[in-house]
DNA sequence: ATTTGCTCAGCTC
DNA sequence: GAGCTGAGCAAAT
């Protein structure tokens, strides 16, 4: 399901509200997200990276689905990141996210709608 | 565990 | 208009 170029705005604005969603101490992958909003997951990465509001967008709490820290534009890049998410509670093996900390409340919330 | 191929919106030439 | 580039994924090796 592709979404037309008109809603892209609209898109950023729901990826942005989900991602603002995500309690602390969790992680959830760009691909749930890429599966809710129906775009690639490549994009979910590049609505991220061009955030407007990076303040109350927690984009630390998005990883790839192995687990992998993935990248981060921001200040200090991965390492700030990883940093930022074990100040959160989020254990790391080597610079893999354990899998228990992955956060599925978005596919249920999908699933209910 | 590592390499390869695919994806799709945006930017550049 | 054609080609390159990613904050990724999945399958094959």
């Amino acid at each position: 399901m592709r979404v037309k170029r008109r809603d892209y705005k609209l898109l950023k604005e729901l990826v942005y509200t989900l991602v603002s969603m995500i309690p602390v101490g969790r992680v959830v992958s760009y691909k749930d997200l890429s599966i809710i909003t129906g775009i690639s997951p490549r994009i979910v990465g590049r609505i991220l990276k061009e955030n407007e509001n990076p303040i109350i967008i927690p984009c630390h709490r998005v990883v790839r689905a192995d687990g992998d820290v993935g990248g981060y534009s921001g200040s200090g890049g991965r390492g700030f990141k990883k940093k930022l998410l074990e100040l959160e509670g989020v254990k790391f093996k080597d610079w893999k996210v354990e899998k228990s900390y992955f956060w599925d409340g978005l596919n249920k919330m999908v699933e209910c709608a």
